[in-house]
DNA sequence: CATTCCATCACCCTATTGTGGGATGCCTTT
DNA sequence: AAAGGCATCCCACAATAGGGTGATGGAATG
């Protein structure tokens, strides 16, 4: 198996040199680029052929979110590994958005970095343990905590709330269930009973946040 | 440090003592229960008192999920790491959003496993490498793609916005933003442009969609 | 200082929704 | 056979929302 090509992004030099032999000290991998800023990103992708980036999120310049989206939307099959020492939800759910495959804090040891490299090219998404743990909570608390509710939707009932939540009016539901507008209005109101709500919109603010479609 | 107390809940009899004496072997941590189902859940980890719990997915009677969401109600507390052959979007994806602190497949080795606990209990969320990937994509899928849209919304816009996707009316958002009915009216045009929809409903759908607030 | 953007408000008219009835026919359960 | 739930439809009336047009004052920009 040939050695992981690794390029590097970080702006400070001491990190960025230490990075360089520590990975380039490794059997399995090698550091085909270390650069200071996101200044000619592509072209420097191209040329070192990378297998795995490793992404400082912060940098003068572009910065390593706007590096990461860059880099996905150009070379969608390169993972990114973003370094940072911020572990706010804003920062991680941007870089994360933006298509990062792993999220390193800085504070992670030298072995935990090699590790997470390894993983990341064997299709792994490594993070430090607060960050996984925030991911989770972000992603659980997106799906909603008190889902699990079940409203006793009738089949009918729940085939008009998924039109509505694709935006479509009584009119347009009614045409495409092929039911009459009348009807759609009456399955509507048992809806409304059903999920204790007054409107359209509020019927649909629950479905979405609590998935019931 | 004290050591860590774990509970195991595992159908398989062999593996369930391998991973009894696997823990129970390690200086930092013991095994302080050890079953085979679901029967007497709670009186179970009332009585083994645990701070990490191990559990399997495929169990007979109560499976391992809605062990988890069991669990995650009464002992919201205690983290519960899943330990699964599966690596199928529909029990990850149902696993985690019933509470699970980490997600293990059993090709693991002995070593990743007890990892996994001491990451657990520090906070982390240990999942295999396939999972944690899986995880993302999740999670960036729900986020929307094409999102990083924005579409120049102004800041009354958005709080009008904001209001909306609580549920009000154009009266009731007149009222707690202290403007009058027909600014309201005069945003939401505005808004509707900016979004390219037509309704209330659309742009509610839009803003949870991409998370435009 | 002219222009542009924004927040604010008003009025008119139409379209869509919300609410409260009620009716029919078809199931399944009792 | 009676009772209940469901899907289907209808009507009427009130409330809310959508679309067009225009006006004002303030802040920011050039």
């Amino acid at each position: 198996m040939s050695s992981i090509r690794v390029a590097l992004f970080e702006d400070n030099f001491h990190l960025r040199e230490s990075l360089y032999f520590l990975i380039a000290a490794e059997a399995d991998m090698e550091c085909v680029g270390a650069f200071a800023d996101c200044n000619g990103l592509k072209q420097n992708i191209v040329a070192a052929k990378p297998d795995v980036i490793l992404m400082d999120i912060e940098m003068p310049g572009m910065n390593g979110i706007e590096a990461v989206a860059e880099i996905k939307q150009a070379f969608p099959g390169i993972p990114v590994l973003m370094q940072t020492i911020f572990q706010d939800d804003e920062h991680i759910f941007n870089a994360l958005c933006a298509g990062a495959s792993g999220y390193l804090l800085k504070s992670a040891d030298p072995q935990q970095y090699l590790q997470a490299i390894r993983d990341v090219r064997q299709g792994g998404a490594p993070m430090s343990g607060p960050v996984a743990r925030r991911v989770l909570e972000l992603f659980q608390q997106t799906v909603k905590p008190e889902s699990r509710n079940h409203y006793d939707l009738t089949q009918k009932e729940k085939e008009v709330l998924a039109e509505l939540i694709e935006g479509k009016s009584f009119k347009m539901i009614a045409d495409s269930l092929g039911i009459s507008y009348e009807t759609v209005r009456s399955h509507m109101k048992s809806i409304y009973n059903k999920l204790h709500v007054h409107s359209n919109t509020e019927a649909v603010i629950k479905a979405l946040k609590e998935r019931l479609v």
